[in-house]
DNA sequence: TTGACCGTTGCACCTTGGTGCAATGACTCA
DNA sequence: TGAGTCATTGCACCAAGGTGCAACGGTCAA
């Protein structure tokens, strides 16, 4: 799983022949003709690797990406532009993009930063696939017990019994496959999910 | 304290002007025209904000920063170059840099990105402070803690009793002036300290 | 209506973590 | 040599986390 290619280009020409470059590489590939017509049909999760121009009719790639990283939606973004400039690299850097490539771009160089974007995304698939079990309460839970509180706390808070918190906890940590706390945060930075209330000191 | 300004550029005229650009704004700024002779004289712990041009003979600004990224000194670097490209910006993004400017810049950017990066800077220097305090024993307890390990476990890759681990996790929590694990995980990835021998599940 | 899922609570028991006090030996530095 | 720091250990006690069992009420869909 995980090897599809999500490419966003207004140029038929061009993006008939990059993904005839990257079915060649064994990546599944799925076109858009423009960045609003990707985001109308996006996966609930990331599941590939975004490759998308950067001026294009509609919306614009950066603004694309914008919303994909309020989405706090995690997609790899691989860039591939002929107008690019300094400010618009940095600025795709700055939200994270994977890479920022120029037309004509080097088949080596796309499958490397493809495969880079890939790789992230598979990092978390598993976790996705565990966190999107839990349900709305170990979730709430969840993001008390990353903030360091005190299960006795985070019942106060949840107008709840500590009991009650400790099962809800037990199963956060069955669900995920962690044992410890220390995992549980770092799994938590991972899937994106921020502690409640700011952190405990 | 923390508003100071390390700026290398080979370009005496630039290195004058871009001086008062931010003395007048209230930073310390000290210059260096060459890499080299910077990374000679880096004080041991990042209290500043890295300006530095990308081309200069000797050593080539994105080398420069690579040393300071393998030396773990997590400085922040902002760019500033009047013969920059994408791939260069991109590759520096990549690396870390706050920013990347061009010649000419607008003051109000410079400053702003300086700004951001003594900000960056500033957020761990206590934490920084906090962690020099750590004797080596402790700070190799620290980096089981944050790999989710039990005391007892600890105790036995360590070769000592679980009551030693204790008393050294209770000195590094003290130390560190934090009351969670949550929290010193959080603090550990800021600080650049990774866990022992991998995360426990 | 029945079954499944969710959130809830209580109780008992055990493990783990945290604290305070006291003490020892090794090492370095003045 | 004496002071200071570091790493170590033991003991007692308390706090917090984790588990297993049992149970109740609500919601939602088949």
């Amino acid at each position: 799983m995980s090897n599809k290619v999500y490419l966003v280009d207004d140029e038929p020409d061009l993006r008939r022949a990059i993904e005839r470059l990257l079915r060649a590489e064994g990546f599944k590939v799925e076109s858009h003709g423009s960045a609003l017509e990707f985001l109308a049909r996006l996966p609930a999760e990331a599941d590939g690797c975004v490759v998308m121009d950067l001026a294009m009719p509609g919306l614009d790639g950066l603004e694309a990406q914008e919303r994909l990283v309020a989405a706090s939606t995690r997609w790899p973004v691989v860039f591939l532009t002929g107008r690019g400039d300094i400010r618009s690299s940095v600025r795709a850097m700055k939200a994270g993009a994977v890479d920022f490539l120029t037309k004509p771009v080097k088949a080596e160089e796309l499958i490397a930063s493809v495969g880079l974007g890939l790789a992230r995304v598979r990092e978390v698939a598993d976790l996705r696939a565990r966190y999107a079990q839990l349900t709305p309460r170990e979730r709430e839970v969840m993001e008390h017990v990353i903030a360091g509180r005190l299960n006795k706390v985070i019942a106060a808070e949840l107008g709840t019994t500590e009991q009650t918190i400790k099962v809800h906890r037990s199963r956060v940590m069955e669900k995920l496959g962690i044992r410890s706390v220390a995992a549980l945060v770092t799994a938590a930075q991972r899937l994106g999910v921020s502690p409640a209330g700011g952190e405990a000191d």
